[in-house]
Formats: C-alpha cells, structure tokens, sequence
DNA sequence: GTGGTCTAGACCACA
DNA sequence: GTGGTCTAGACCACA
C-alpha cells in the first residue's frame, strides 16, 4: 500500500493520510477486513512521528472507516452509513464547498467544475465497479 | 459592495471574506479598477478585528485578485493567472478527488455527487444575469 | 465549571473530561452556546498536559457536543442527532454493556441494577426537567 | 463449560473470558469448588495466546471469583465480597451515570433508557431456570 | 489571547 | 510485536 506525503503541502501530515486510505477504500484498492499498516510502520516509512499516524487512524474510525483490534491492528472495517441523512449531506457539501473554493481560487467557471468532475467520477469509480 | 459573515461557520472569518470578494469579482459585480471597502472601514461594518480583513486583503493581493495602491486603498486588479493550464487542471483534479473520496466514504452515487455539486455551484456562484 | 481528575482512576484522564462534561451538557448545567474553559486554562487547572484537555474536546466536538471556533474557544453545540437510529442503539447498547458488565464484577443482581438505574435517572434527570 | 471468543469485539480478549466466567458463576453454572480449564486447554480451544487466558484468571483470582491451587489448576473460590456495601454502591452509581449521560448525548429518553438495559440485562444475563 | 499540528519519547495494555 | 495514553515543548494560524 502506497501512501505519500507532499512536504510543502498546506493540508496537514495527518490530513493526507487519512484521505489517501479513505480514497483507497472507496476505490476498493483496500477491501473490507484488509490490515493497513502499523502505526509505527507507517511512521517509519514516512518519516513521521507515530503519533501523527494514530491521528489519521484515530479519524478514519471515527468515521466508520477503520476499526482497530486491541493488540492487532488497524483493519477496513465493514462499509455502514452511521450518520443520518442531515448529516451525510452536511458533510457531502462541506467537502464539496471546500472544493469549489478552491476552483474558484483557480479561475474555473461553473461549467468547467461540473465537467471536471464528470471525469474524475468516471476515472475514480469506473462505470464497471457501479454494476457490482 | 455587500460581505457577509456567518459567526458560527467552520471556515475562517478572512477566508470568508476573501472567498466573497473572489466571487463578487468572478461574476463582475465587481469590476477591474473598483475599489473594496478599506481595511478600518470593512472591520467596523463587520465588526471583527481590522487583522482579520488586512489577512484577507493580503491573500488576494497575493492571488493576483486585488493590488494595493499606496495611501489610497485596495483594487481590483486585471486577471492574470499564476499557473499554468497544467498546473490549474492538476490542482483542481486534487481538489476534486479529496471532495470524492469523502462522499463516496459518506455512501453517495456518482449522481448524487454530480447532482449535489449543481447545487452548491448555483449557491455559491449565482448565475450573472439573475435579477437582484 | 468544576471539572475533577481522579488520579489513580482506571479511566484516562481525556475520557474524565469527555464525561464529565458529556455530563454537564445533558443535565442543562451547560446550555448551548456556553464556552467552555479554553484547552490551555483547563490544562492549568487541573495541572495537566494540553494536548490531554485538546483530545477530550476534540472527541466531544466529534460527537457534535461541542464545536470550535477558531481562535476563540470552544462552545456546546446545538444539539442534533448526527446519527442513524442503529449506530445510537449501537452506542447506547455498548454504554450500557460496559455499566452491566461493572456491576456483575460488583456482585450486583440485574434487579438491583433497575432498580438503581431508576434511581440515578430520576436523579440525574428530575422530572421537572424533562416537561421543558 | 463454554466460553465463546467474538473476534471483532471492541472488548478485549481476557475481558470476554472472565466476564463470561463472573457470568456462570453468577447464574450457579458453576459452583464453589468447580474445576475451571486450565490455561492451556482454555486457550488451546479457543485458539488464543495462553497469556491472555492467564490474564483472564489471574483478574478472576484478584476479584475473589476464583482460587488456584498449587499444581491442581484454577476453581470456583467461595464468595466474598472485596468492597463495603456503599463503597459497591457508589460504584455502581458511577458506572450508570456514565451509561446515561452517554444515552442523554445521544437523545434517549428516560424510558428508552430503562428498557434497553432490560434488554441488555437479559441478554447478558439470561435467568438461571431457562431450559436449555 | 485562542485552537491546531507535530515531534520526541515514556510507559502501559494486549496478543 | 500491536495500539493507547500522556507529557513537554515547539511552532503556526487566527481574532
């Protein structure tokens, strides 16, 4: 499993991690029940404190992502919608505003956002990938 | 020139503003040469620290979107955009991808995603040519 | 607000906070809206690290008891269900297992602990409070 | 006597075998004098590590529920209870104002309270003169 | 002043 | 070996 951090990057160590694994799942290059990576491994490869690791981890179970096994490890955990309605699309347009913000920053126009995001649905989530 | 701040949001109080003013630009509310509201003047009607909207200035000044003139105050400047296409597309596809992997981790399909996106944009750019 | 630390608590000092005052948010002792002591003073108060008093605010904040307001502190939060109807039972039924499974270790019958669930509820919870 | 291991329990191992062990010793399943496995049977059938049956039994014996003899193996002590009444009491207390102050976050009412640990309390707990 | 992130490192619980 | 908690302390972002 591949995970890397952008040294300059404005978001936080923790931040990238935690939406690499959470792209990763969603895309299922990582399945239910698979290990991630140790705490301490993962802060060895990156060259990162572990504490920052057991953040990202920390997030990723409390949002239904990840469950840790006491003395084990860090395990994808069964794919279940926790939070109500209201709240997923609370959610959906906080990361969408954010992302819109961010396009606008860079001179995009509506029309461009919108196609843009037609592709990355389709290159994200292969049409093959739906049927399942 | 109307800016708005909502106390309670997650996003900062000068990523508020200079999101607004962003806008008020992108939809030629604002128009190139127009001068914003000075630094004391816009900190007073909002009532928050004249820091804040200085950061807020200082960041679109930096993005090419503002230009200071010395002893007279802030205007907007010509477009000019700091990236390149390549880069501008890059970026964006990040930006894209992160707003994905979290709603696809929230369990919603490619269309609603698409849909929900629509949504958002006609919030947060309201077409030009609508009647105020 | 008094918040208390007992020492050699099995409890984790973070998870004392957290209840503590999950505690006083439920019995009205602290009304939405209200701040909270900020990380650094309750840090001093109860001689202890912040970044200790930061991780029981942050696992509140996360539970939608409390919210963050940059640079200014942290606030009980209007309350709202976040939650789906199983991942609330799932959380009551994992709150209550935890309290039954202390009173088996403590020789209490499942009478007993009714009846002084009754008790604590009616306690906790007067009456009067609930016709609000 | 069976004791059953749920793998992807949040509670830990040894936690689940002496809880289960309380359990039957509660409900006379097992009775003063009864012989418990020994560490290495228990653990061979259950496929675990011997040190966590160990931990298990060692916690027991601290609590006064079981009694090792020397080269015989581990049995069901004769009761006695380590606490004071109040002291068990104002454990007791402990244990379920955590519980419902956790329900009261997560907007169970009073009602919905004292019927899921009736629910709870008989699952857990299941009467002695059930036919099995 | 406020909170947020990160490091270095200790010590404990569990398998 | 695994994760969990806590400290001490630095440095940054924001009001």
């Amino acid at each position: 499993m591949q995970i890397h951090i952008a040294a300059g990057s404005p978001q936080s160590i923790y931040r990238q991690i935690s939406d690499q694994i959470r792209r990763l799942v969603a895309t299922n290059k990582l399945a239910v029940g698979d290990a991630v990576p140790s705490v301490r491994q993962l802060a060895k490869d990156l060259v990162i404190n572990p504490n920052t690791v057991a953040k990202a981890y920390a997030e990723l179970v409390r949002d239904g992502v990840l469950e840790s096994q006491q003395g084990r490890g860090y395990f994808v955990a069964r794919r279940k919608s926790i939070f109500t309605k209201s709240e997923r699309l609370r959610r959906l347009d906080e990361a969408l505003d954010l992302a819109v913000s961010q396009a606008i920053t860079l001179d995009f126009t509506p029309d461009e956002i919108s196609e843009r995001l037609q592709l990355r649905l389709e290159k994200l989530l292969p049409p093959v990938h739906r049927t399942e």
